[in-house]
DNA sequence: ATGATTGCAAATGATTTGCATCATA
DNA sequence: TATGATGCAAATCATTTGCAATCAT
């Protein structure tokens, strides 16, 4: 673990206490590519002495309620994924290999022709295709 | 029912005996907006004489399958959500109400300043807000 | 020390399966 | 009548809960 300052800073601006569980979890989300649930638990179960399928969701919905990663759904797939680029930003899939890129917001320009009774607050982007090598 | 003849040539196209099942189904979706499956689930257990709700799942798996309905899932919510709309468009959600408006493809419009390694072939987009009343 | 965090096992909720029965073409 | 659709109960899968034990501050 590279950045265990850094992370243990994470935990504690948002007011958690740092445990053994939580550093080694968000290490793990700050290097993995949008894990889903499955994934992190895969991992934590192989690679954590011990570890409960419950503190993972429960360390989770913790780390997402702090804003410190975003839980995410996308339409081709039932499980959400954990992002740690908590700029905004809209998402690219490549359908072949099923990973999902980040894309700046400056990358994506959108406009629209609707009335003026829609408010628009938020925009999810989400861009499907192959990628060319 | 007043489609009763066009669903059933939806049914036939695809494939698909008709059954009074997947009739009364298509015809609810097709008046409904945006249903999840609880809802469709919740509506027949009202107003069919016998329905199962495994039957409703297979039933609403069939006519995705033959694509009469769009099986969606969104952001929002961990559920699917059904449309009946299977022109390419987009979404929008009223935060306040969790409804969930179509968007004519048309009314939006998309620009990116994407490598030419990304090769897209569709967009979701999904715009959140409030309505002014 | 005390309050938050964890592990465990059991509960929940949504969806799917296997199989016997029944209806449609 | 034969194939495919339905009903039923039980299985599965992901996620959550309650509670007792443990750890961080």
């Amino acid at each position: 673990m590279e950045n265990k300052e850094k992370i243990e800073e994470l935990l504690k601006n948002a007011g958690l206490s740092v445990t053994l569980q939580r550093l080694s979890l968000v290490d793990f989300i700050l290097k993995a590519d949008h894990p889903t649930a499955d994934d992190i638990l895969t991992w934590a179960k192989k690679n954590l002495a011990k570890v409960n399928t419950a503190t993972i969701y429960n360390t989770l919905n913790c780390l997402e309620n702090a804003k410190i990663i975003k839980k995410l759904k996308f339409p081709h797939t039932a499980h959400f994924v954990y992002d740690h680029n908590t700029h905004d930003h809209f998402h690219f899939l490549d359908e072949e290999s099923g990973q999902i890129i980040d894309l700046p917001k400056e990358a994506v320009n959108i406009e629209h022709s609707l009335g003026s009774q829609f408010n628009i607050n938020k925009v999810d982007i989400l861009l499907k295709g192959t990628l060319k090598k």
